[in-house]
Parts: C-alpha cells; structure tokens; sequence
DNA sequence: TGGTAAATAACCCATTGGGGGATTTTTACT
DNA sequence: AGTAAAAATCCCCCAATGGGTTATTTACCA
C-alpha cells in the first residue's frame, strides 16, 4: 500500500535526509536511492517506483534528461522534481519531459510529503510563486502557440475531411483518389482551409488540427 | 508620459470606479471608457490607448474575442484581462489570445494600478494562485508540445545565421544576397537546418528556432 | 597525414502554395 | 418561392520549397 519512491540525489546528506523523512513517514516507503542519473534506466528497470523524487542538477547526465528517459519507457512512474534554482527554462524543459510537479529543495518536509502524495495521485504540485514565473516565460517565449476553439471549427464537413487525410500525410493526389474529387478541387479546399487556419503550410494545419481536435 | 488606459467594462458601477481611480493616479490617464467592445476596433482605432483593462464576460462579443482582435491590429498595445471568474479555459483562452496579465475583480484597487503599470513596462501580472492552476491545466492538456532543448544546436554558425534570415521571413533568394552566397548554397543549407531540428519546412524550423532561442 | 566536418555550388524533379477565374449545388434566409 | 450566400467542384499559371545526389575547397583534428 506504501507509496515506493526512489531518490536522485547527488549530494548524500540531502539524499539521506530525504530517505530518513521518508521513511519515518507511515504511508510511504523510500526504496532506493542513487547519487547520479547514469544508469536510470536499469536502476528505475530493477527498481519500479511509484514516485521519482529526482534532483534536476546533477553531475554527468541532468535530471531533466532522466526524467524524459522514465516517462518514455515508464509513463505510469511519476517524477517530481526538486532544484534549488528558479529557473523558469529549467522548470519549462523539466515540464516537458514529463515532470509531473516541481518543488523547491527549500520547502518544508511537510511540503515534500505532501507533494509526492500528490504527484502519486495524479495531482501537479508546483509553487505558486513557480507557477507564475513560469507561465509569464511561456507567454514570452511564445510558447503558448494555440489559437483556442475560436476562429478554427467553421471548416466545413468536407474541409474537416480533406484535412483529415492531411493528417494521414498524403499528398493532394492520394487525397483526390480517397476523397473521389480532382486534385484540383483538392489544392481548393487546401488553400481554404489554411486561410481559415490562418496557417502558410501544410505541417502548420497538422499542428493546429491535433491541437484543437479537429481530426 | 501618462500611460493611457482605455476601459472596457459592462457594468457601469465598476467602469466609472475605474475610471476615477485610474485618474486619480499621477502616472495614469483613462483616455476612454466603453461598455462593450462591439465596435473595439474603431475604439481602438481612434483611441489609441497603451494598456486595455478588458473584462473577460461582456454582452455580446467576449473580451477574449476583443483581445484577440486588438492584438492581431496593434500589437503593441498591453491587455489586462479583468475577470470575476477563476476558470483555468477561459484564462487560457485570454492568455492565447494575446492577454498581457490576468486580474481578479477581487484585487484591490492598489493591484490593479500596479498591474497596469507592470503590463504597460512588459510584465505579465498574474496572481499566483491563478497561474499554478492553470499551469496544470495546461500540462494535463498538453498544451505544452514543444520538445525543449536536446537534440538541436548542434547547428553551425552559418546554419544559425541562414536560419535567422529564414525567421525574419526572407526566401531562399534573399538569404543568399545577405549572406554573400549562392542560391543553391542557401538551399542546402535550409536542408542541412531541417534534418539537424529534425522538422520538414519552413514554418516548423522557425517555431523551433523561436522557442529553442537558436535566433 | 588522412579522415572528417563545414561551406560552397550545381543539377534534377516532385510537391506545394498562392493568385486568379469559373461552374454547379446546397443551404439559408427573407 | 426567390434570392443571396456558402460550399463544392474544376482549371490554369507560376514561383517557391523540399529531397536527393554529386562535387570541390578549406580547415581542423587525431
């Protein structure tokens, strides 16, 4: 029933303070613990964790790394991520390999409990303070890139169609065949739906239709 | 010298408290007030305001809709969305749209001012608790598609600069008189761009190059 | 000193994208 | 019912892009 967490922590005095916490607490159980990220993929292979509490600087291959590498070969393993630094790129690229929440080492024991409680039930802890920094990046960087359900949506069933084939990666030819219309009308509805879209090109139209559903 | 502030508010109470307070501030100057944005272009047009307060539920054309569209027309021009709600979309959705900063209707009046300072200097106010929200909104939906730093910047110098041209939208002709060099050259350069990002045209080397800061 | 990487250049060819224009069918609205 | 708008269909022209291949020169590194 405990909660199995595995500790990546290069520095020991942390790591065996984390690993005491842990296992002073009644509905969790620390089960191993590494001081570097190299052999990740063994050590998370032998070890099955429900929770990765992972150091997102370490020497050699850097927790970020290791996160993408147990969310690629273990989705159902959760990763939180623990730094000392408030590094709104750092927080960013953990988010994207798959790191479920983000904490910092200077929160209370009580607080890293909690958030691998959290984490192991699904949940996203993330510091407040953390969250907004990091979402001002998101906006600057542009990296909020998707137009919500807005302009899009009044393609036509037929346009919805041709883009679907799109999808599928054929090319105006094989979507003419499939869709029993001329590759002219085809390059028409094309054209139409990227001015919809508001998109230049091909792969841009993909992009926007898997974001927003519309295939 | 006064930043200049153009309300658009549906509730009269709160648009002439506004006002008044905005008014009553040394650096700020309400240069107009509206109680719907139905004709937000013309307004904006004629107006010509620094920072929009927008409210977020309005009769009629939303503020999201209005943001979006102000944007997409002056960009430079700061929006504020105001809202009494707290729901992860329809933030998301302003923020998408182009929303600067994300205030409750319930701050007071002193964080208001200084968020329409802090929009106006290019900050993205957001109380904290509003942004870890939808942050995690944001990775539960996966929002967040972009693959962070790994496996590019292994570009030349060259590629850096002939991908810069290609960000600030030049074609292949172009790029090949600023950089000195043939039409052909440029081309194989692009193709040794596209297979090192790992992307298959143009627009997606630019994302990339944008949110990786390779430009 | 030989191999590798980068920069340069050229060729061929298919596909794509943008600009028109045109006709017919369907839908919608008064 | 009649008309206007939108959708679907088709065609042409042409510039730009992307992929593949090959080749030469330079520079650097082991």
């Amino acid at each position: 029933m405990n909660i199995k967490i595995a500790i990546f922590e290069d520095n020991k005095l942390i790591r065996e303070a984390l690993q005491t916490i842990i296992n002073n607490t009644d509905d969790m159980l620390c089960t191993a613990t590494f001081s570097n990220v190299n052999q990740v993929e063994d050590d998370i292979e032998f070890n099955r964790p429900d929770v990765v509490l992972m150091d997102i600087e370490m020497p050699g291959r850097t927790g970020i790394e290791a996160t993408r590498i147990i969310k690629e070969k273990s989705p159902h393993i959760k990763v939180l991520i623990q730094t000392v630094f408030n590094d709104n790129e750092k927080i960013f690229n953990a988010l994207c390999a798959g790191a479920s929440g983000y904490i910092l080492k200077s929160d209370s024991p009580e607080k890293i409990l909690q958030s691998l409680r959290e984490v192991h039930s699904g949940g996203g802890p993330m510091s407040a303070s953390i969250a907004s920094k990091v979402l001002q990046f998101f906006v600057r960087q542009n990296v909020i890139l998707v137009e919500p359900n807005t302009t899009n949506c009044d393609l036509s069933e037929r346009e919805k169609q041709i883009l679907a084939f799109m999808v599928e990666g054929l090319n105006y030819l094989d979507i003419a065949d499939k869709a029993f219309i001329s590759y002219e009308t085809v390059r028409t509805h094309v054209k139409h739906i990227y001015k919809k879209l508001h998109v230049a090109c091909r792969s841009e139209a993909i992009l926007k239709a898997r974001q927003q559903g519309i295939v």
